[in-house]
DNA sequence: TAAGCGCTTGACAACGTTGTCCGCCCCTCC
DNA sequence: GGAGGGGCGGACAACGTTGTCAAGCGCTTA
């Protein structure tokens, strides 16, 4: 900027100005600034201009993984939000591991985001505090915070689904529904077992729960051992769409009524359709973006807890008879 | 920092020096300066520390769409890698817009980050030159730069792999092939086609060929005026992932073989399994990544031109008979 | 004609960090 | 006991930008 100053003959204040654009400058001495800049190939030093004006424009986004759909899915509306308000969007994958998500939000505030939108990983978030304190906007989206942390989140209805799902199926006269989802540790995972458990009530059978990080071999297992039982299990409730996938593959065209939570691509097109409880990733990255810019905004009303609803989507694969 | 020194009652530049771990600080002070960072929530301010150091410790990442699997698996292991490196990485989705490709490349280099890794949506890339004198690295992955630019780029063989796939079908006794793909302004398109046509040979008919950007509507129009010939074709070859999906679904279970670039999720429990010409995602963002990392190590050798093989997998939909 | 006003421009400090350089203190060795 | 040296701590400037404040200039108005 300084050599675009003293290329232009004029002073480094008067760059700063035609470079934002302020009013107060003759149209002259601007052309002859910008012709500068172009000869030049300025750029300004966004490092600097945070430095001096305390606002990054640069809002944080934790999440599990972007590879998988569903988060590449909320990031895409999340970064299309940002965009719309004129920021940058950071991002990153915690890989469920609790340790990599602190890592990236505190790697995320040493670079002062003004906000954060965290998918989290672990379940103590009290690491947060001084950040939250410092005023900047926190929002959680798909799990909720840890214990004592009063935060906007944003959730599907979890539970509800499930119980869609499960009630589904047992309209089809199922009464051995399998449930086969991830880790308990896990909110969503949790929070869809229970609402398994709630709709099936006392046909609730152990046996026919296995939860545990999705693997093609545990699930081949988990459900080699449910079909060798003396009442097997006549349909299958899957916790997300990568158990749903697993699932299929490991049942190898063996027809068992399946609903899954979570849809995906193409499973429209598989034989029979697939059943699923859909959420909508890009509606949860938009709501949780807009509540954050809410914030960003100056709103400082109480913390919201929005839910979102799930939706079944009916395609076959649950419409098989017991 | 200010308020850490006094705290700990000592000097700013102890407190960095502890902050950054250099040696010369007696153990003691040092405990003292970490237990008032902890009292005080105190993190490092990034943007200064890049002000006065000049490295961001930050790559940048151009992308057509984060919720296109294709580019969400390159954009996991670009992310990978840059973490190993202890780097920051910012992404963004161009939307196949040149404006937005050259903003958010522009967003990047005022952020002055430390080297950018494209896949371009325009052909024009003359902007980039002023960054590149600058000394930031480049490297274009998927498709290459627009002309006139010498950088290291990272292609799929997009023509051999075109070729497999349709000697793969002509093996199978097809001699009418079509071709459905996207606009050819798209490299990648214009090269897939390019092995079609040289695999084809004479008997290449333009009436199979159909070329612009994906939609069911477009795509079910093309097939059904093809279908429609006196020849109508007997095999299928699509040119990227979310054609082969498109397609799949207005071929409405028509069993006609096709062979689809880009291999798919569930690709392999559709009935029949589809054949495809597999790319390899992460290792596309893996090898740019590193080629990046190679230069900002400071090899200054001549630009590299990488091309990854791609690989046929065989799964049914391809070895219908003609 | 002098005062006053608006438009344009510029000088300067400050943002928070780190690199440079200097000085203090204490220990060791002669 | 004094000199030399090493270990440790601190003062200061600089990175590139912007907010504040003030000054210069030409014009209008009383």
């Amino acid at each position: 900027m300084k050599d675009v100053a003293s290329a232009a003959g004029v002073a480094l204040k008067t760059v700063s100005r035609v470079v934002n654009g302020e009013p107060g400058v003759h149209p002259a001495t601007a052309e002859r600034v910008r012709t500068a800049i172009e000869r030049l190939g300025y750029s300004r030093n966004e490092s600097a201009r945070v430095l001096r004006r305390g606002r990054t424009a640069t809002i944080g986004l934790v999440i599990e993984d972007v590879a998988d759909p569903f988060y590449s899915g909320l990031s895409r509306a999340v970064e299309d939000v940002v965009i719309e308000h004129g920021c940058l969007l950071l991002s990153g994958s915690s890989g469920e591991e609790p340790g990599r998500e602190r890592e990236l939000v505190e790697t995320f505030c040493a670079r002062r985001v003004d906000g954060l939108i965290v998918v989290p990983a672990g379940d103590d978030h009290t690491y947060l505090r001084p950040e939250l304190e410092a005023g900047t906007p926190v929002v959680f989206a798909d799990r909720p915070p840890g214990a004592g942390l009063d935060v906007d989140t944003v959730l599907a209805d979890n539970a509800g689904g499930a119980r869609q799902g499960v009630r589904h199926l047992m309209a089809h006269g199922h009464r051995r529904i399998a449930f086969l989802g991830d880790d308990p540790a896990i909110f969503t995972a949790a929070e869809r077992l229970r609402g398994y458990r709630d709709e099936v009530g006392e046909l609730y059978d152990e046996r026919l729960v296995a939860m545990r990080a999705p693997s093609a071999d545990a699930v081949r297992t988990d459900l080699a051992r449910m079909f060798a039982l003396d009442e097997p299990p006549t349909a299958l409730f899957t916790g997300n769409g990568r158990y749903t996938v697993t699932a299929l593959r490991a049942l190898a065209r063996r027809r068992v009524a399946l609903v899954g939570f979570d849809d995906f691509e193409l499973a429209d097109l598989l034989d029979p359709g697939v059943t699923v409880v859909a959420q909508d990733p890009a509606w949860m990255g938009r709501v949780a973006a807009e509540l954050l810019f809410r914030r960003l905004g100056g709103d400082t009303g109480r913390s919201e807890h929005v839910e979102l609803p799930v939706r079944l989507i009916v395609r076959g694969s649950g419409e098989l008879p017991a």
